[in-house]
DNA sequence: TGTTATATGTAAAGAGGTGATATATAAGGA
DNA sequence: TCCTTATATATCACCTCTTTACATATAACA
């Protein structure tokens, strides 16, 4: 994450990722880093805990895929559960965005 | 807060708060409140630890006042190290809500 | 007399993130 | 051939911030 992590974004941003399509562990922390444009970057210390979170949550669903000749990946594909969380959380953050970039003049109006 | 909590956010609203003028803590709590359309609600708990944690960084100063038939009040100001932190802070965050906003869809495009 | 608003505070518990460390394979350069 | 880097997953101890709940006290109002 930034030098300050700011901290509850790593849900929202795993479930946008697999939104389309599934992906694994470490396709998901590549694609939120440039997704942001390398603003946000993903340690394996709060990914890989934050995914069996969200399995444990039924939100999302992982399955191992083993190919000769290549490492074991665990490939994740988001659940209806996993949607309706999806848009709770985007909404949420939308709010909480507004409220604080007001609040706390971020722009600098 | 949101229903959800937003972590880390406390602090750059408290130094938004008392950047004009100094206020006491229940005032800065209901000035964010009323800032923010009543989406950031602060709860006392984290209202005074966190002041008490800004005075010790040095970035606010507080001072005791207490009037005959009034309730004793702690009122706060920002320090220049709290203005240079209130800058930084502003950036990070900004920074910070762009990327999110970016990669995680926040606002649907 | 009871409730609400004002005003400050702490303790225990929980959530979520970090730095460090670990393991293992494949690819590419010296 | 050896070393480094990228790929890929994972855990542990620690830290920071927030919440729920509790505690205290005064003033205003019904």
């Amino acid at each position: 994450m930034l030098a300050e992590v700011r901290k509850g974004s790593a849900e929202v941003l795993i479930l946008n990722a697999i939104e389309g399509r599934e992906r694994h562990g470490y396709d998901i922390a590549r694609f939120i880093e440039v997704q942001s444009g390398g603003a946000i970057e993903f340690h394996s210390a709060t990914l890989y805990p934050t995914l069996h979170r969200l399995e444990k949550k039924g939100l999302i669903v992982g399955r191992w895929v083993e190919k000769a000749g290549e490492r074991r990946r665990r490939f994740y594909k988001i659940t209806p559960d996993g949607r309706a969380t999806l848009r709770e959380q985007r909404k949420s953050w939308r709010v909480f965005v507004d409220a604080l970039t007001r609040a706390a003049r971020i722009r600098q109006i």
